[in-house]
Parts: C-alpha cells; sequence; structure tokens
RNA sequence: GGUUCCGUAGCUCAGCUGGAUAGAGCAACAGCCUUCUAAGCUGUGGGUCUUGGGUUCGAAUCCCAACGGAAUCACCA
C-alpha cells in the first residue's frame, strides 16, 4: 500500500516529464508481479504509447530508466512487452513492515461518534421450530458483515426481527394444549426451541390426517383444508391472540420463552448477538396505521371486498395487497412498521437487510413502498441477498425430515474437531478444558469458513454425508497456521530473542511476499465493506496462510544466525499472527494457541 | 411469460473497477518429518472460462443475443 502509492507517483511523474501526459497518480494501479518474472510491482506501459508515439516496450524502458534515476525506491526494472516489471530496493520492504507492525488495529477504521449508522437486520426466525443450517448461513453472514462495516469506520447496530405472532405459531401452540400433557423443556430436557418445534410438526401430523380422513369422505384437498377441525381451531387461536385474550396472551409468552432460551443458547455458541430486537407483535400495528395513512393520500386504493392494495404496475411490478378484507396485516406490512420503528429509535445513515435471495422481489416491492410513504431512506435500503444452502438432491425440506439443525450441524463439527484432534495426537499434554476449547473454536472455525468463504449470492450444496473438510483451504488450515505461529513466538520468547531490530536486514524473495501480502489488508477489509461480501476476507487470508507457511517451510527463523534476518523474520512472525487475529475476527472464527 | 441471480478443471470454488502462459483446494499419483507443530510443503496430470456475436492494442472480466440452472411474481411469514 505505502510501497504502491509511491510507484503511482512516481510513474505519474515519469509520464508527465517523458511524455507531457496527466496522468493523476491514483489513476495508475501497480499489480503485483507474476511469480514467473523478476520484480515486485508492474506497471502496464499501454494508456501512454498513443501520447509517447513510440513502441509498448519502448514506453517501458524509458519510464523505468527514469524511476531509477529519480526515484530511490526502486532499484533496477525490466520490460516484458508492454509490462514494466519493477525491483524495489529491498530495504524499503522493511519500512513497509515497520509500518504495519506498528499500527494499532491495523487494516481498521474505528469508527467516531460521527460516524455514519448502519443497522443490520440478520437471522429472524420464526418462533416454531429451531433454528437449521440456512439461519447459520444467514447468522454468520450477517455477524461478519457487522464486523466489517465495523472496521470500515461504520457504527453498526445489529438488529433481528423475531417472527412471533401468526398462525404457525398458534399451531404449535394448540397441539401443545393437546397432545403436551403440560410438559416443558425442564420435565423433558430438551431445549425449548426444538421442544415447540415438535409440536409445530406434531400438528401437521394430526393436520394431515384429518385432511386424509375427510378426503376419504369424497372432499377435495382444498374442501377438506376448509372443513379442518383442527385447522379452524388455530384461526381462532389466533383471532383470540388479536383480541388479547388473557390465557392465549399467557401461553404464548411462556412458549415464547422456552424458545428464545434456546435461540440464544444457539446464537451464543455461534458467536454470534445484536444489539437491539425487535418483535413483530410490537411492530405489526405501525406497520397498519402507515398503510393507512398511505390510503388516506392516495398511495394506496381499497378493494370492494375492504382489502388495501398498491399499484405498482407504473414501476413495472405488480399490485401488492397491504391489508386483508378483515383488515389484519401482511408480512409487507410488518415490515412497513418496524422499518418506521427502527428509524425513530436511531439516526440510520444505512438499512442493510441480510435476508435470502428468495426474497428479492419482496425488498423490491418495500423499497418502493417506504418511498411512496415519504421515507427518503426507503430508496436507499440495501436487501443483501445471498444463495440458498440446498442439499446434494434439492432443498431442505421439514416435512421430509431433511433439515440440517444448527444444534445438531454444530455438535457434530467439534465432534469431528475432536476426532481428528486426537487422531493428530495434537491436544496431548493439554487439560480437558484446553482440549475441549480447541474442539470448538476448531470445528465451529471449520463450519463458518465453510460457509462464508463463497460467494454469498452463490447457492451452497452442503453433504451431510461427508464431513466438512479440515484440510486445504478451510478453517482449521488457518487457524493451524496461527497456531504455529504462535509456537514458534513462544519459543522466540524463551529464548529472550529480540523482535522488531532488522533497519539493516536485507529481506529475501519470500520476505517481501509476505509482506506484501500484509500490506494488501487495509484495501482488502475497505473492498469486502463496499461490496459487502466476507468472501473477500476469507480469501486474503486463505491467500496470507498459504504465503506465510511457504515462508515457513524455505526460512529458518529461531535458528537463522544474523540476528537482524531473525528479528525480521520473527517481526514477520507476529505480524502476520496479528492479522490474521483480525481477519478471522471479521469472520467470527476464533483462534487457538496450539492444535 | 415478467423480474432477479448464477454458468470457470471430475468435484467445491477464486479470479470479474479489461492486461502477460486462467489459479487454489478436494480427489489421483510421486516426493519431503533425528531440524521452528506434516491440519504443512513440493511436484505430475487435469480447461473450446456454456455458446455465438460486438467493443478494444488486449475480453473469463464490459455490451447484445441464445442455451442451461436457481429464485420469485401468495389474502405464508
Amino acid at each position: 500500500m505505502l510501497i504502491d502509492k509511491i510507484i503511482s507517483e512516481a510513474v505519474s511523474r515519469a509520464v508527465k516529464a517523458l511524455y507531457g501526459v496527466d496522468a493523476p497518480a491514483d489513476s495508475i494501479v501497480p499489480q503485483a508481479t507474476r511469480k514467473e518474472f523478476e520484480g515486485n510491482l508492474t506497471i502496464v506501459t499501454f494508456p501512454w504509447v498513443k501520447a509517447a508515439r513510440k513502441s509498448p516496450e519502448q514506453v517501458g524502458t524509458e519510464i523505468g530508466n527514469w524511476l531509477v534515476d529519480n526515484e530511490p525506491a526502486v532499484n533496477r526494472f525490466n520490460v516484458i512487452k508492454g509490462f514494466l516489471n519493477i525491483v524495489i530496493e529491498p530495504t524499503y520492504w522493511n519500512a513497509v513492515l515497520k509500518h504495519i507492525s506498528e499500527t494499532p488495529d491495523y487494516g481498521f477504521t474505528r469508527p467516531t461518534a460521527d460516524s455514519p449508522l448502519v443497522m443490520v437486520e440478520y437471522s429472524s426466525p420464526n418462533t416454531n421450530k429451531p433454528l437449521h443450517l440456512g439461519h447459520v448461513r444467514n447468522n454468520l453472514l450477517g455477524f461478519s458483515l457487522a464486523q466489517i462495516l465495523e472496521a470500515c469506520g461504520n457504527n453498526v447496530v445489529k438488529t433481528n426481527i423475531v417472527n412471533d405472532r401468526g398462525i404457525h405459531i398458534c399451531k404449535s401452540m394448540l397441539a401443545w394444549q393437546k397432545w403436551g400433557e403440560g410438559c416443558t423443556p425442564e420435565s423433558t430436557g430438551k431445549k425449548g426451541d426444538h421442544l415447540i418445534g415438535d409440536f409445530y410438526v406434531l400438528f401437521d401430523k394430526h393436520y394431515k390426517a384429518e385432511l386424509k380422513e375427510l378426503m376419504s369422505q369424497g372432499l377435495s384437498e382444498e374442501e377438506a383444508a376448509a372443513k379442518s377441525p383442527l385447522m379452524a381451531e388455530a384461526r381462532e387461536m389466533l383471532r383470540k391472540w388479536e383480541q388479547g385474550d388473557a390465557d392465549v396472551r399467557a401461553l404464548w409468552e411462556t412458549m415464547n420463552t422456552w424458545v428464545y432460551t434456546g435461540f440464544d443458547e444457539t446464537y451464543k455458541r455461534m458467536g454470534v448477538g445484536f444489539d437491539k430486537i425487535y418483535y413483530e407483535s410490537q411492530t405489526y400495528l405501525e406497520g397498519k396505521e402507515k398503510v393507512l395513512e398511505g390510503l388516506e393520500k392516495g398511495i394506496m386504493y381499497r378493494k370492494e371486498d375492504g382489502s388495501v392494495w398498491a399499484d405498482l404496475t407504473a414501476d413495472g411490478l405488480d399490485h401488492k395487497l397491504l391489508l386483508r378484507a378483515d383488515g389484519t396485516s401482511v408480512y409487507m406490512t410488518q415490515d412497513i412498521g418496524t422499518a418506521k420503528l427502527r428509524y425513530q429509535d436511531y439516526p440510520i445513515s444505512k438499512m442493510i437487510y441480510v435476508v435470502g435471495n428468495e426474497q428479492n422481489y419482496h425488498f423490491q416491492v418495500l423499497s418502493l413502498l417506504l418511498d411512496k410513504l415519504g421515507f427518503e431512506w426507503g430508496k436507499d435500503l440495501v436487501h443483501f441477498s445471498y444463495g440458498m444452502v440446498e442439499l446434494p438432491n434439492g432443498k431442505m425440506k421439514s416435512r421430509e425430515g431433511t433439515v440440517v439443525d444448527a444444534d445438531d450441524l454444530m455438535d457434530d463439527m467439534v465432534a469431528d474437531a475432536r476426532k481428528v484432534s486426537d487422531e493428530l495426537g495434537k491436544l496431548d499434554g493439554l487439560s480437558a478444558d484446553e482440549a475441549a476449547n480447541v474442539a470448538e473454536v476448531v470445528g465451529l472455525g471449520a463450519l463458518k469458513y465453510f460457509l462464508l468463504k463463497v460467494d454469498p449470492r452463490k447457492n451452497i450444496t452442503f453433504n451431510p454425508a461427508e464431513s466438512i473438510d479440515f484440510n486445504g483451504n478451510t478453517g482449521p488450515f488457518i487457524q493451524y497456521t496461527y497456531a504455529r505461529i504462535r509456537s514458534v513466538l513462544r519459543k522466540a520468547a524463551d529464548a529472550g530473542l529480540a523482535i522488531g531490530d532488522y533497519t539493516t536486514a536485507v529481506p529475501g524473495e519470500r520476505e517481501i511476499a509476505l509482506v506484501q501480502r500484509l500490506a494488501d489488508f487495509p484495501s482488502v477489509v475497505q473492498e469486502a465493506g463496499r461490496t459487502y461480501s466476507p468472501a473477500l476476507i476469507a480469501n486474503f487470508v486463505y491467500d496470507l496462510v498459504k504465503e506465510y507457511n511457504q515462508f515457513y517451510h524455505d526460512c529458518s527463523i529461531l535458528k537463522e544466525e544474523n540476528p537482524e534476518v531473525r528479528s525480521l523474520r520473527l517481526t514477520l512472525c507476529e505480524t502476520t499472527a496479528g492479522v490474521i487475529r483480525a481477519a478471522l475476527n471479521l469472520l467470527g472464527i476464533g483462534v487457538v494457541e496450539r492444535m
């Protein structure tokens, strides 16, 4: 970064002096020289061949000579076709490393009180079933995105909108009333979210049986659904809930508390959290109010049956229902209400919704509606749309029992990590607690990295039959490299070896390549924030770790006899470890000192 | 049908603000531990970057079209 800037500016001056061309320094972006050529940075000369009226090779040679004569950072150069490969004076890299190692929070821009406030909504579960693999991807993306945006200098509020009302909750409640025999998470030893999920499934089972029975009497499926006593009871319960019936509300609160206790446990283990949680039971009435306001202003219209709609055909979309004929809210209405409340609660500069790509249309409509309703930020809301997690034979389906449960998955990952560690004998000498912690951090690291390393827009296929890898481009590989560095640093400290004292040491190819990687970190963080892509951080840290491992393999550190070179290498180790930890932290992945 | 997104090695993916001979991992094969942690390192094989046009000195990358796949267009949330 430092060197890039020196070269950009020098080349800018060079083309001005040689050809009279005004090329702003920030328009000249040096790229890392390819491995097969000599050099650290490469400039493409094609942009100036016209003005110079010379061949690309000649232009390269002339700029190269000018740089050697006028820029002390440039040691020598070579030209291949239109590419000017520049060799930087090796000791300049020492200054770059020094800058990196001595910058607190290197790569991060810390927010101040005046920084923009970004709200990130993620997770957004229903309270009728436990979290599954799809939620895991959502949670990790949302949390990581929040970390990254904060590292880019924003104040971030992490929020969650819990869908705690509606017919699906009533189904669980009803099933518990009918067949639960008063059981609780305590009496069954089951996590509350799983217990409620079981009753939701139970409702569906009885309902299906009922339909089958009715259809055997000659009714069509639609007629059977309309006649189902169970469904009628659930609807009746929802009506009572809306009217504030004391018994129904009490049951609802009890069961929701069970679910939240279960969710909290899962969130905590996953390492994610929220600054502010909204509940749809508290926001849906706000949206209704707003829609009625829009109706008065003529933004919405009412149909004969009493339902309220928005006409979006002028924007190339369809008509959208906002209030049913009986006056109750739909999903969209609730989101309008939630948005309104959030902007009342916080001075939000930017709102980001982390929601799957199946809801692209919903957010397109939400943005339009908020805009029409007079919210000036409506147009600019960001739908961070990510792809689905699929199984080898398609989508996860709860009815077919193919849903990958979040808690089970984490258990499996940690157990796998434990097994691998034991087989390799990595945990020998650690206490039981330490060993358990390593398995936990590594197992979850494998899962998190697996989900975060791919472009968020893409669908991910998860094969439950194949365990997630611990070798290659994986979380554990990165964590392992970190642990290895820490081990070297511990030994250096025990031996009393100096770190950071290397002014006259001449760095070699490996050291320079590593410093160059480290120097990229701040711009990668910025880019990840700009494009909302944790995957960029994951790919960066993987490349960094690969580079480090080559260095580690080729260069002795503790046994290096030249004290300045040894000190340089130790500083590289320490700095690399710091950047690995910081980058993994942006992904919500932890590190361990030994593994 | 409309809209949005995706199509790169056998598999999973990088690369996409245009630059050199398109890179990793997994899987396969061959090497490297009396030496700082081998969850590592090195090497071999593996590609019409879906196809066809266009822009350009230069296209996996930008534009257009076609083909293939996903999602969505609910009085579910």
